[in-house]
DNA sequence: GTAATTTTGGACTAGTTCGTCCGCTTGTTG
DNA sequence: CAACAAGCGGACGAACTAGTCCAAAATTAC
């Protein structure tokens, strides 16, 4: 995730140098998850980072590696709040009854959404090469939640015939798709819906 | 969906000039679903239905009321798919079964995914007034799955209990993210568990 | 302290795209 | 057949945007 390809440097960058790449980095993530890419332009850019229009050249030579560079910033921001130490790594029902409680007792599912999934469907039609570079990261989001459930297995906490992998995708793509039906929506309850299940569905392996 | 703005008219309209409405709906829908919405300029599809410049602003004044078009040709084409007899209106758990297998067994998801999925999520940060008509459809839809869960309780082949909205907003929640995913990880794998993993939760209400 | 390097500013350009415009062709109506 | 309307073709223009370029300011290295 560091050393990606998002994360060219022009030459080298000073302590200054990287403090203003994050920060344009940082706005760019918050006017595309807010806007989308398409809308997210030099101006804008420029206007909301409070940065020149050669400072981004110098950061990022086009608006591909900006991107790439969004990418590499949402994916540390998902991946690394599923990691938190609330989650326990995911080795209980509760745990994954604590995350999906976690959108929607929030009441700001769209704040804290991730922004990587509009992201993805966005981006997934284009040319652009980041298609392996995005598959990684949602790979290694559903090994969070695998590891955690071959975890439950050995601990017990669910049948030993379940195929985590399988569930992995399911809590991922509940995820997803709801949220795509919430925003479609303007309602929650879709999302609510969708998670709810996906752990009921969990819970009926419980032992 | 017949008199949607989308289908303002110039003045009106002969058949002649409704065929070419529809052919440039057509190949408008297939280019969006295969690049995108911003790919899809004027120039491309003018080449791919083989018109001219002054027909598509004749049919269409400008790209939302295209936009318009193809998201009421991809309504017609989804729900119509969803309505069509081979699922006897949702009311047994094979017919789940069958469509959840639909995409999966046909080898080619992608072809036959439901366009209406990723152009809602390339739009749905846009400014254009397209929510409430998007979410219309989505509605729709909907109402097909809860519908046929509802009968599947009257007819006592699931649990009275259950609540057939929310076990809607699962199964489309379940091919929408079950979708991103695979588009992602280019892999059948994500929908096929998202998709069979929701049909099993269905199992699990059978009386 | 000075030379080199990095960071920054902002105007400018080349390319793209949506939509307009004018005129021609086809067909329909009375 | 005459007048009018709809369908059609393609060039053109206005607006927008990604990326370039030339310097200046700030920082670091020697």
């Amino acid at each position: 995730m560091e050393k990606s390809v998002g994360s060219q440097r022009p030459q080298r960058l000073t302590d200054r140098g990287q403090a203003t790449r994050a920060h344009i980095v940082k706005n760019a993530a918050d006017l595309i998850y807010a806007n989308g890419v398409h809308a997210t332009n030099n101006e804008f850019l420029r206007n909301a980072a409070g940065v020149s229009g050669s400072q981004l050249t110098h950061y990022f030579p086009n608006k591909e590696s900006l991107i790439l560079g969004v990418i590499d910033w949402q994916a540390d921001s998902v991946l690394g709040f599923h990691r938190d130490d609330r989650f326990a790594g995911f080795d209980s029902i509760d745990a994954f009854q604590d995350w999906a409680d976690f959108y929607i007792l929030s009441g700001r599912p769209f704040e804290d959404g991730c922004g990587i999934g509009s992201l993805a469907s966005e981006i997934i039609k284009t040319d652009l090469d980041i298609h392996d570079h995005l598959a990684l990261v949602f790979e290694q989001w559903r090994d969070i939640f695998r590891d955690g459930l071959e975890r439950m297995q050995q601990l017990g906490r669910i049948d030993a015939s379940v195929d985590p992998v399988r569930l992995a995708h399911m809590f991922i793509a509940a995820y997803q798709g709801g949220m795509l039906l919430a925003q479609i929506a303007r309602d929650i309850a879709p999302l609510r819906d969708a998670l709810y299940a996906a752990v009921d569905h969990l819970r009926t392996f419980a032992e």
